[in-house]
Formats: C-alpha cells, structure tokens, sequence
DNA sequence: GAGGTTAGTGTCAGCTGCTGACAGTTGACA
DNA sequence: TGTCAACTGTCAGCAGCTGACACTAACCTC
C-alpha cells in the first residue's frame, strides 16, 4: 500500500491522501454521507476539489477505501492456509485471522474506531451498501478461484467451489448486516458473531429444525 | 400493480409510464447505461425530464423495476407453498415457478425479450449490479422472516433461518452472474442453471470434494 | 353542462458529483 | 542551476436530481 519510494514527494502525496481521507469518514460518519459535500472535505484540509477527485474516483470510493484494505487482508491470509485444511477450515481460519490483525493494518491510516464507525455507516448507507455489496461479488470470484485451485479443481467445469463460495460469503455478509443494526459496535462484538453464524452454518443447512435445539444468539 | 380505478387520468398515466419504462430499456440495453442520458429517454418519450423523475426516483430504478416485479412474484410464490414442505423444498419450487411464470407476469409491461436483454445489462454493468445486490439484500431478509414463519421460529433467536436462506441466496446470485456472462440469454437457460447449482449445493457443502466425481456443468 | 377541484405536466433555477483542458508550482535529478 | 516531470489549482461544462410555481386537462358536483 504505501510506496517506499520515500521522496519527498511521495511524502506529501501519502498525506494528503490521508488527511483527505480522514476528514472525509469523520464527516461521513458524523453528519452522514449524502449530507457531506466533496467541497465541504476538500475545505476541511484545504486543497482543490479536484485534488480530491485525482486520490479517489468518487465518493463512493472514499468511503470504501478502508475496507477495501480488509479484504485484500482477507485475501492475503487465505493465500497462505496450508493446503492439507479443508476449504472451510481455510475460510474460517483466514476470517478470524484478518479480523484479529485488523488493527495493525488499519491503524496506520486511520483510527480502529473510525473504521468500525465507518463500517456502520456503510451497512445503514444505501448507496455505500450497494458499492460494498458489488465489490463482496468480486471478492468472491476470487475466492472461488482460491479455493478451486486448493483442491485442483477448475471453476469452469466443477460447480462446487463457487457453489460452497457463495454460500459461505452469503453468511459472512449477514453477519455484517446483523452486526450493523446492533449497538456493540467493537471488533470483538463481529468476532463473535462471526464465529457464532460460521459455527452454525453446517446445523443450518441439515435441515429438520423442528426437532433440534435453537442455538441461542441475543437479538438485533 | 395496475391500478383499477380506469379513469381516463390513470390510464395515460399509465402508457407515459410504460412508455418512458420502454424507451429506457431499449435503449439502456443498445446503447448501454452510462452512455443514455435521461434527456434522450424523454425526447423519446416526448415528455419533459422532469417527468421521468415523478416515475421514477432515479436512472437506475427504471433499469431494475421489470426485476422487482419478478422478485415480488417469487416472494408471492413462496408464501403459497404448502407448510409442510422442507424449507429448501419450498425455496427450490418457488424459485423454478416463478421463472415459468415469468412470461405472463412481464409481457403485459414489456417483451420478455427485453426484460433478459435487461437482466444481463444489470450484471455487466457495476452501478446497476450494486444496486440490484442491495435490492437482493432486502428481498433476502423478507425470505428469511418468511422461512422461520414456516418453521415456527423467532429470527432474532434462532439464526439457522437467516444464515440457511443467505447461504441459499448467495448461491442464487452466483448463479445470474454466471448465466451473465454466458451467451444464451433464454429463460430455458437460466432455469437450466438453477437447476444444476441448487441441486449440487448439498454436495458443495458436504467437503470432500477429491474423493467424489465433479458434476459436470459447461463452462461460462 | 358550468365551475371549482385536483392530479399530472412543463418550465425554470439551482445544487452536487464528476471530468477535460490548461496553466502554475514544486520536488527530482543531471 | 536549469530542465523535466509530477502534482495541484482554476475554469468551464455536462449529467443527475430537486424544489417551486404556473398551466392544462381530467374529474366531480350541482
């Protein structure tokens, strides 16, 4: 992510990134994003609208740029399972992993806490949502691809990666949903639930719920 | 959806909305989304832009309304199964019936023809596809509310409901894209595909994938 | 069937997101 | 030190979208 190249110029450039993109989640997260201007950032640290639009395609991006980080994150530790687990055992391990070093590659750009609001604010967000959601199906192909490659089968002749794929990030994306409308807003509370709805996906698809027991979980 | 109060107001109202719904489609379709601005759509229409606005609240709502019909003829038919189905049983013979319906349900807007022109546009083009995801992301919550329902369960309680219909609508979408991106644009053909990926989504999820025989499905 | 009511439309003015073109400035490097 | 390239600012302009208000045509009542 950040160029080592170490020039001056590079230098100034990583900050005014930054420092555009910090101003612009702090806005978003406190006055909303629909309600927060490109010229109202660009004010806050003082260049051109223009400038803006040069680090970021739009405002979307800006918004989702962080995340953006997470799910290359994501990616990198499912690269690096050993091959010998199975696809579940690689996803969930590569989840839980990304979600507990989640600090060290935030905290370079902006606060942990910022970016837990900001995740928020993209699940109750519309039009972020949307982009987010967009951006999940991409992500997912690529998995699919990872996952296929594991087990050497091809994604074009074997459903069963995708399928298993699918499946899979369908969970992880109402995981974020769930955490979302609730109030406990901490990388421990997603932990959790994260561990909680991966836990019980496989009791999920049995089917026969009538005669097995409800797996406790509070409310939204 | 058609109103029945027949008077003459709502029966133009009518035609100018099918008629700006037509316009948009056609074109949207030919010469693609981006590059159709609203201004062409009422020139042909020979309405004013502001008009196009009262009907729809925005370009890409015109795009995705024919999909929201057919999203509400599946959830319509999924609350008439019979109780006494399995929850994926239910799922599955909605799914299919609403695709074999999906003729008398959108002819009387516009020809099917279109309307599969339309959904291949939707999934190759990112501003249409986020926020047709978003729109899926409802419709998935609806399905779960309605599966718990049948099964005599609380979704804040028990999160088997939830986690099943978004592994199940996860691999519903995987299964647009993919007929997205292939050539045949029938309706025989996406419903071909249903069939394959939801009938091997138990052994997508069973694991083990080495040991056992890859169903065979051509590629994209 | 005249007259008032109301729904639907057109016009206009304006904001916001976003882009291309060009000029100015500042760091890099010989 | 001077040249080049990278980065930024300014300006002009398009497209999506909205509010306000005036106008027209369908509706309803007497």
């Amino acid at each position: 992510m950040q160029k080592v190249r170490t020039g001056l110029r590079e230098l100034k450039k990583q900050r005014t990134r930054d420092a555009l993109l910090r101003a612009a989640l702090e806005l978003f997260t406190t006055q909303g994003y629909e309600q927060t201007t490109v010229d109202e950032i660009t004010d806050a640290v003082e260049v051109s609208q223009r400038t803006f639009f040069r680090y970021f395609a739009n405002k979307e991006e800006a918004a989702l740029s962080v995340q953006l980080l997470a799910e290359a994150q994501f990616l990198a530790a499912l690269r690096e399972r050993p091959p010998e687990e199975s696809p579940f055992e690689a996803l969930n391990r590569s989840v839980l992993a990304s979600w507990d070093s989640i600090g060290e590659a935030i905290e370079a750009v902006i606060p942990v806490e910022l970016h837990m609001r900001t995740y928020q604010l993209i699940e109750s967000t519309p039009a972020l949502l949307a982009a987010h959601l967009r951006h999940s199906a991409e992500l997912e192909e690529e998995v699919a691809q990872l996952i296929a490659a594991r087990e050497g089968l091809d994604v074009n002749t074997d459903p069963r990666p995708r399928i298993a794929v699918a499946a899979y990030t369908g969970v992880m994306r109402m995981t974020g949903r769930i955490w979302g409308q609730g109030q406990d807003l901490s990388v421990d509370a997603i932990r959790e639930l994260t561990v909680t709805y991966l836990g019980h996906i496989g009791p999920a698809l049995a089917g026969n719920w009538r005669n097995s027991p409800a797996p406790g979980v509070r409310g939204a």
